[in-house]
RNA sequence: GCCCCCAUCGUCUAGUGGCCAAGGAUGCCAGGUUCUCAGCCUGGAGACAGGGGUUCAAAUCCCCUUGGGGGUACCA
């Protein structure tokens, strides 16, 4: 039974990068009908806040991911926050002590630091020196009674360990370049390393799938598997994304974070294939996929070694895809608050037009990569055009004025305004004006609209109605019927 | 400095010794879609970091160099 765990940190805001870590060890789960485990790693009293969990947990959700064992679904092998598990890291560490496995260290981190960087200047490895490891009773006892503050160190064994990653292969480590490390605070809280090898030998997890930048703790969490008498999972070792500057992706790049893309209007499938798409390739090509279409093809094992930059530009290219075969419904939906926000339509839910915003939505959705780009695309239904100077010149030349009066008087010879209706209009307007192609339809456009870009002309009066377009153009008719 | 990982078009990647004068996607450029932008369709430019080996044969295996990344904490 495979048993999986994503395990961040509630420090700050969900990361693409983060993000990713999560849904990959969801989808091996998936994948083997396994376990997928959320752990909140809070042991960082200083940096974790509540507020960032319960963010967390939503963003997961809007991914679309689910566990089945959780600080908020619970499970049998809880708790899931570390902060709640204090008493079982204590409980272990006292073992290690008494089975001559770990001891107190009293070295102060000034000291610690100073020693460092003697070593790095004499060019040697920058490890402890184990220099608590064999003290005498009577330092000891001289220490006690000095009332100096302590960690609890894990004896590192000077041994070549060598481990199996599912991704890198064989990888192998010189731990006597390593030194003892601190598994207990000297406030009583756990390092990192003890924690997540107690927890991940309670949890009883199978496979360990994380970032690169995990690879060289990989040997000390497999040392204290071998003292937790614990067969050390399986490895994963996933490559790590970065920002256009090839450094690790963080807030320095931007809205990197998922509420950040889930506040623009990115929709959320999206973003989720994009990010399985960051060092994973479908067999079959097909770049654009649902989880279902890949996950009996998922392996692990064929992920990439080497990290890649995330590229706004393909995600905007899939967003898009995706933005483009939505449910209309759905992306109305969505698209309700920035329209709010930018005042086009009323505030009370019961004062909108939902048909005529579907029709809206439905004739700009080809030109926006996320939906909160509906309220520059769209605004042209919702306001009368803001003509340029050099727009006002053009509409003003005799072909312009030609064209919309003929136009006009097209109009007011109907009762509504349907596509076909628009078409015929059209083609009586080329015939009784003689004018074609661009100088035909931009005259229009640019009286409906103030802009020489945007949808299909024949969906633009049809969402307007007969009326707004009339009212529309006569604001350009220098000569009024 | 020390340790570890990595290296194919700008970017994401396919490629596991012959099917590769390297395929796809995105981005870019051009043409088409007899209104524009977008979309869509067609075409184009664009890469095996360098040097040594091994082999009849190397993008693929080995070594070196270079480059990138990560770690080196009483952070996770």
């Amino acid at each position: 039974m495979v048993r999986v765990r994503f395990a961040p940190s509630p420090t700050g805001l969900l990361h693409i990068g983060n993000a990713r870590m999560a849904v990959f060890n969801w989808l091996f789960a998936r994948r083997h009908k396994g376990t997928f485990i959320l752990r909140i790693e809070d042991t960082d009293v200083a940096r974790s806040e509540k507020k960032y969990m319960d963010q967390l947990i939503e963003d997961l959700h809007w991914l679309g991911l689910t566990w089945q064992e959780g600080p908020d679904t619970g499970g049998q092998y809880g708790p899931y926050l570390q902060s709640e598990r204090l008493h079982i890291y204590h409980d272990f560490c006292q073992r290690f002590l008494k089975e001559g496995l770990a001891y107190r260290c009293y070295c102060t981190p000034e000291e610690l630091e100073e020693r460092r960087q003697i070593a790095r200047l004499t060019g040697k490895p920058p490890r402890y020196d184990n220099r608590c490891r064999d003290l005498t009773d009577m330092q000891k006892k001289a220490f006690e009674t000095s009332g100096l503050s302590f960690t609890i160190r894990f004896k590192v064994p000077e041994e070549l360990l060598i481990f199996d990653d599912l991704i890198r292969g064989t990888c192998q480590f010189d731990m006597s370049l390593t030194g003892d490390f601190v598994i207990m605070r000297s406030d009583g809280t756990p390092s990192f390393h003890f924690a997540v090898a107690v927890d991940d030998t309670l949890m009883q997890i199978t496979h360990v799938i994380r970032g690169e930048d995990h690879l060289s703790n990989t040997p000390c969490h497999i040392l204290l598997f071998h003292a937790l008498n614990q067969k050390p999972p399986q490895f994963a070792h996933l490559s790590l994304t970065m920002g256009a500057d090839r450094t690790l992706l963080s807030k320095r790049h931007g809205a990197f974070s998922i509420s950040e893309y889930r506040k623009l209007g990115y929709l959320p499938e999206a973003l989720l294939n994009y990010m399985i798409l960051l060092g994973w390739a479908p067999r079959n090509k097909k770049e654009k996929f649902k989880i279902d279409d890949i996950i009996d093809t998922f392996e692990i094992g064929t992920m990439s070694k080497a990290s890649s930059v995330f590229d706004q530009q393909k995600l905007d290219w899939l967003s898009g895809q995706y933005t483009r075969e939505a449910d209309l419904e759905r992306l109305t939906n969505l698209a309700i608050p920035y329209l709010q926000a930018a005042g086009f339509i009323s505030t009370d839910e019961n004062k909108i037009d939902r048909a005529k915003l579907r029709l809206i939505v439905d004739a700009v959705r080809n030109n926006m990569s996320c939906v909160s780009q509906i309220g520059q695309e769209a605004d042209i239904f919702f306001k009368d055009a803001v003509v340029s100077e050099k727009h006002l010149e053009f509409l003003s030349s005799e072909i312009s004025q030609s064209v919309l009066l003929s136009f006009y008087g097209e109009l007011q010879k109907l009762a509504t305004l349907s596509p076909e209706m628009f078409k015929e209009a059209f083609v009586a307007v080329q015939i009784e004006t003689k004018v074609n192609g661009k100088g035909l339809y931009m005259p229009v456009r640019i009286a409906l609209t103030g802009r020489e870009h945007g949808p299909e002309l024949y969906g633009i009066t049809n969402i307007l109605g007969i009326e707004a377009c009339k009212k529309r153009i006569e604001r350009f008719l220098l000569v009024k019927k």
